[in-house]
DNA sequence: AAAGAATATGACACGATGTCAATAAGTTAA
DNA sequence: TTAACTTATTGACATCGTGTCATATTCTTT
């Protein structure tokens, strides 16, 4: 018989699912922290030791979890960038940065876990530095362009630029997510970008 | 007899200075997450029960340990503005993202334990945010006194470009901390400050 | 020196985790 | 159809770290 009717390999991927779910219905309500993998048991309703049958533990069923959001990051990371004037710059950076802290807003519940679990497990804080990593880079490369069109000033390091704007974006995300912040995402976005077009931009 | 040459106090103490001295040893080499309150102990030569005679657990054995960090933060951010012209301002504010990003360097052990606390524990969390506040707090008033003398783009809301400088200057300071920065300070402390106060100064 | 006060101690109870031998459920092949 | 086999589930158990508390020790006072 083939893999997709097989009766217990179907059992297997509910028993799973169902888990799955639990675990984030407990990791939004108690944080990552205070989750509890037996309480997370419970709510599935299957076997303490069923849970590490499918996962080796906490950290392993928040990776999961949060993979899904991480691929919106990767997208966003990923606009093309080639402006023929610095207000056209100005235009597509406030434009990402929106959506950068716009992703912040959508997802800010898993986002608060994930942030926790950044400051606790190796794995994931890895995981988010790629996501850095990736954002950094695409930035960089931005600069470069800039200032190999004459349109950005050409002796600044375009990689401590680059770090710099990204910096500020992803503290402001946090404080989005932590619900820390008075101000409309609008309005950050546009006074950021800003400060960093004029201060870069010819 | 007087608290000083009480004998029984004085013991008291040199067992808390003992403690305190094991976890810091403990903490730099575990991080703060596996650093263990029994292993602590160990090197302290204590009986088990007496740590919780002097400090409620590792929470509060960080905390103690953090204050004389956490005083040089507050330090810098008391230095005072009132800069008469563009350069004057680029100038101090070179000279305050150095010292910030310098204690980084200084304190980077300590600081990669608090980073991790950050992360785990409310408490020193809100230390954290504390100090954060304060400069930004102290940086908005300084916008707001470059815009009211009329050397800053005054149509910026001031409190949004305090965050966002500071940001920067945070994000930076952790990854000082964590060794993944690849330029000196001085470099990063004058790149950042170039594109905020071209992007902000008149 | 006896009573009293401050400090130190470690055995213990508790709560959470991860493992594993046993069991159940489903599939295959004769 | 059923016996052998494979896959999935289970919960009792061992382990580990923490914080508490009744008791013991050390010092001070009267």
């Amino acid at each position: 018989m083939d893999k997709v009717g097989d009766k217990r390999h179907l059992r297997s991927i509910m028993t799973r699912q169902k888990l799955l779910e639990a675990a984030k219905e407990t990791f939004l309500e108690e944080g990552y922290q205070a989750a509890l993998i037996s309480q997370m048991i419970k709510r599935a309703n299957i076997g303490y030791g069923t849970a590490y049958v499918h996962f080796k533990g906490k950290e392993d069923l928040l990776i999961v979890l949060m993979e899904n959001v991480m691929e919106q990051f990767y997208e966003i990371a990923e606009t093309s960038f080639f402006p023929k004037s610095k207000d056209e710059a100005k235009h597509i950076i406030n434009r990402q940065a929106n959506a950068f802290l716009k992703m912040a807003e959508a997802e800010r519940n898993m986002m608060q876990v994930f942030e926790q679990a950044i400051g606790i497990s190796t794995i994931i804080s890895d995981k988010w530095k790629a996501i850095r990593m990736k954002f950094i880079q695409r930035i960089s490369k931005d600069v470069a362009y800039a200032q190999q069109n004459g349109l950005a000033r050409a002796e600044l390091n375009h990689e401590l630029v680059a770090r710099g704007w990204f910096f500020t974006n992803e503290m402001y995300l946090w404080e989005i997510v932590r619900n820390e912040h008075q101000s409309t995402v609008e309005e950050i976005a546009q006074t950021i970008t800003s400060v960093y077009v004029e201060g870069l931009y010819l």
